[in-house]
DNA sequence: TCAAAACATGCAGTGACTGCAATATTGCGT
DNA sequence: ACGCAATATTGCAGTCACTGCATGTTTTGA
């Protein structure tokens, strides 16, 4: 059970990460569509067909991360006290995230410079946060009280209005040159839906 | 100005239906990736390398109506009374397109089935729907009594929430079986968030 | 040390999509 | 009605992401 990863398992992971680097280098250099999967393979010294067993598409290199991150919310989401109120459990989970991104900005930059400048990049990104709302609309469906059968719709609004407030913040973020730290964005937001948004004059 | 459409413009126009129709009956039949643009411009009856001067992609011809949508919008939109809020405008607006998609419910469902089935038509048509955040964001901006530098935020907000209700609704409205009509179930989302997330239970 | 499982690799193929040059069609002034 | 200019369609050749399959290589656990 709690043996160490073995030789394959490090080797695995240290390969994702040279490949991981070289795209996203090669990315920068010649820009997304400039860059072949065979170009990446070279720089990462691997076979040009191995790059497939590593990411789906070309574009999942860029948003490697977002799995781990869904993680990270679902964790968080689990930890929250059982009488906590849906929408307040959700902005904790997400606050988490945010702070990560705060932290990681510069590499977190990198990616969404590419990601905006990149169409394809952008609707994979798209499809990965809309696999977060199922996810998150799944678990808060859990923690909502209620009985009818409009049930569903409600955990599906909570959800993907959270991820709204959340990209709206980030948007806000990386336009407006990081001007206020991200949490305190995705605060103001969150405060927002909780408020209603009848009151927006 | 306001001459007639000429002879050019009919046949584009006719080619492009002819297109349309020709691709979602292949798709229905074989699926969307057992279709090549080669057969679907065959069943056309034009060139295969003319399939690409009327659609970008293969995806987009199950998404050929979403352009439209948004004008219809937009229009709406910009008929809306100065004084109404923001979000019983936005409310209004997107009410309309839920008509037209609950009259044209069987046509609508070709569409959906393909989309859901497939990831990258899916991907495509999250990213027609960020361009429909972008426009209504800017949009809404203009009705937005907010001096402040965060209100490019606030109009986001507004704007992603409101595709978010609406997408909520139409969620619950496919897979409950048009249970309920959609224009009642967007009402229903759009009102919880005027009142606020914080009530939910 | 050895057999089996997991993995990397090579090869050959499919199909979306593009640029370019040639050809056909339509619009319009005379 | 004619012919020129604008605009579309078409064919061709090419690139590249991605896949299935067969083969060789590494890792693992007994």
């Amino acid at each position: 059970m709690g043996t160490e990863p073995g030789l394959r398992e490090r080797k695995k992971l240290q390969r994702r990460a040279a490949i991981e680097a070289a795209a996203l280098d090669l990315f920068e250099e010649h820009g997304f569509d400039g860059t072949t999967t065979e170009q990446i393979a070279a720089r990462a010294d691997i076979a040009p067909r191995t790059f497939f067993s590593y990411f789906a598409t070309k574009e999942d290199v860029v948003l490697a991360d977002y799995a781990q991150r869904l993680d990270r919310i679902v964790e968080e989401l689990a930890r929250r006290p059982a009488g906590e109120s849906p929408w307040d459990a959700l902005r904790a989970s997400l606050l988490v995230v945010a702070s990560d991104y705060e932290d990681e900005r510069s590499a977190l930059m990198r990616r969404f410079r590419i990601m905006t400048t990149n169409p394809s990049v952008f609707a994979r990104s798209l499809a990965l946060q809309a696999g977060w709302e199922d996810t998150l609309s799944s678990v808060i469906s859990g923690r909502i009280d209620t009985d009818g059968e409009q049930g569903g719709m409600l955990a599906r609004l909570l959800a993907a209005s959270a991820l709204a407030a959340m990209r709206s913040a980030i948007r806000h973020w990386v336009t407006s040159g990081h001007r206020d730290p991200l949490p305190k964005l995705v605060t103001t937001c969150f405060d927002q839906l909780a408020r209603g948004l009848a009151d927006v004059p």
